[in-house]
This record gives C-alpha cells, structure tokens and sequence, in this order.
DNA sequence: TATTGTTATACTCTATAACTATA
DNA sequence: TATAGTTATAGAGTATAACAATA
C-alpha cells in the first residue's frame, strides 16, 4: 500500500469515486486496520483472530463451526484461526463432553490473563481512530452502520470476522469450478 | 461466506464486537461488495476495476505508475488491472507522447460505448445499497466517513482503489523476509 | 542514477472437496 | 446419512525484487 512518495496522486482527478459509499468504507478499513495492526503487531493478533478471541472468551466451549458461522469463515478458515490461537499459547480445545467428534475452545490460563491486556490495547486503539470525531458524530456513525449493516440483505446474512475478505469476488465471479483432491489421516491426536 | 444455514449463530454472544467501528466497517463493505459482484458480475468489472475504469476516464492519457499511486497499489498490481480491462477491451495502452518507456492509459472506442451502462449499474448499485437510510442519513454518512478518512495519518495517506486487502496484514506483520529470483525478459512488444 | 513497464516469485486469506471418526 | 474436525489444494489479491529500455 506504500504512500505515494511527494504526491503524485494529487495530480489525478478522483472522479466521481469518493461519492461511493463502498469506496470511503474501503478507506476507512484501511485506516483502521493500519492502525490495529501498527497497535498490536508485537502480539501477533489480528483483527480476525481479535474478534474469535472476543467471542471464545464470551461463549467458553464454543465448537469450532459454530465459531466459523459466527465470524463467517469456512470450517477449515476456522480451524487456521483456532491453530494460530493455540500455537500463541491463548486459546485451547477440550474433548466436548457429550459428542466426541466435537471440541469445545476455551480460552488457557494464560489466554485469561493476557486476555485484559489485549482488550485494552484495542480499545486504545479504537480510540485513537475514532478521536478524529466528536463523541457525538461517533454515535451517529456507529448507528448509521448498524443500520446499514443491519438492513435485510437479499441474501444470507450472519455477522462475519473482522478481516479483509477478497471472498466476495471469488465466490460470485469464476464460473470455472475444479474439484480437487488429497488428504491423508484426521484427528492425529485421538487414538 | 456461506451464510448460517438456519441460524445457529444467534446462539453466540457477539459480546463488544459490534461496538468496534472497524468490525462495523467490516461488515458495511461486506455488503457493499456482495451487491456490487452480484450486480456487475456480468460485466467482469470488480470494484477495483471500476475505479480505475473512472480514473481512466476522468484522466486520460494516465500512466500505469500513476494509476497504480493514486488507487494504492503496487505498480506490478496496476499492470495486472490494467491489463484485465485490456483483455475487456475497454482500455488500451498508446505509447507516450515524449517518453518512450512510457504509456498512456485510454479507454476504448468500445471502452467509452460501454462506460456509460457500467456507469448506470454501479450507480444503481449505489441507490439499492443506500436504500436502508434516508437522504439525510446517507449524508451524514457520507460527511462523516469523509471526515474520518481525511483525517491526518499517522502514516503517508492516498486514495486507494476499491478493493478488498489483506495487505496491511501481510505488510506490518510477519517479520521475516526472504528475496526473491526470477525474470525472463520484458516488454515484448516494443522491438 | 532514476523511472517505466514488466516478469517471476512468494505470501496471506479463504474457499472447496474429500476423508476420518463419530452421531 | 449427517456432522465435527481435519487436510490438501486452488485461486484471488497483492507485495517485493530483479531486469530491460529509456530518461
């Protein structure tokens, strides 16, 4: 995303594009996450994997699909995520009690005691972004996109991560579909 | 993103998620995107695409660095937009004028034929996906995003295209860079 | 020496499909 | 037959680096 060096860009006529609603929420992702990622990149937490914190921490023993369907990712997006929590040592699966197949994620002793630590720099980070506007116009534009967001989609519409997603285009462009193959064994650690 | 089948989601407790305006954010451009794909699927056009459709438009004669600068991304990604729109036949390269290494970007005869009915999709795109708020609301919206995104960064600040970006991700995380090899020869078609 | 366009390569994120164990 | 977790693979998007031609 480099800055344009001096400002070659200021040369270039914009257009219509900041008319866009999609086009200033891209920007003001942008600015979020470059600060969210400048804020916390010593803790290895994404956004993405900040929201599955936050919802493992709120729902203990929460499966893994249903953390998935809550964020919005696949299975196997699930699975990476949880990986790369375990791997920090914050999040850990324990055998559900009544299905077997199942794991239920808690967050570890240590995931507990780090857990303030992280929330806090979050919400430093959430206020620096938002010190660029009065408390009131934050209200507004918090309401304004809950209701945007809330709006009834023609689609399905569960409430997804926080991270960037080139999903959308994959999915409803590509007409070409190829089946794939491989595998090899599951669940090395229940024998 | 398969949405959650009946809606087993409404079980977790999304807890201080949604009070994160970056998560909102999220989830706004979500739902722009789905739209807009679902929308302009025919026509090949991703939003990305679409901008800098518009910058070509409104800036003819553009060069591929500058269009690369003023939507935030890397020269080599601006190739790769520029070209797809090529291979649509919406957009050519002309040699420039007093730089013999350089192009100028124009849109087709084809290019501007079609520009006006893409134009009218996005634009109806626009109307479907601002429909949820009222005139009002929509500006304020709007003055506030702008607001937001004008803001004095902490780092350098363009405009970039309207795209999804795991980018800053990539970018500010991972400390370990490993060079790279590779080439061939360039410009085959300047002999 | 710097810049423009180019190509090769690598990495992130996320999806789909198929498999195993279990229900 | 369906579901949970897993794994392999594919692909979109974008970055970096090196190169040729030109400035």
């Amino acid at each position: 995303m480099q800055p344009a060096a001096a400002d070659p860009a200021a040369q270039v006529d914009y257009a219509s594009l900041p008319d866009h609603v999609g086009y200033l929420l891209r920007l003001a992702q942008l600015r979020v996450w470059e600060d969210f990622y400048a804020r916390l990149s010593a803790t290895g937490i994404t956004p993405s994997l900040y929201s599955a914190l936050v919802l493992i921490e709120r729902n203990p023993g929460l499966q893994q699909s249903r953390l998935g369907e809550a964020l919005g990712v696949a299975r196997s997006g699930a699975m990476t995520m949880v990986d790369r929590l375990e791997r920090q040592g914050l999040v850990e699966r324990r055998p559900a009690p009544h299905d077997r197949r199942a794991y239920g994620l808690f967050l570890t002793a240590d995931g507990r005691r780090r857990m303030p630590e992280i929330v806090a720099m979050v919400q430093q980070h959430d206020r620096q972004i938002n010190a660029v506007l009065s408390a009131t116009e934050h209200r507004t534009l918090m309401t304004l996109l809950k209701k945007f967001v809330a709006a009834p989609a023609q689609r399905g519409n569960s409430l997804p991560a926080m991270e960037g997603d080139p999903t959308v285009s994959r999915q409803k462009r590509s007409g070409s579909r190829t089946p794939r193959t491989g595998r090899r064994q599951s669940k090395p650690r229940e024998e």
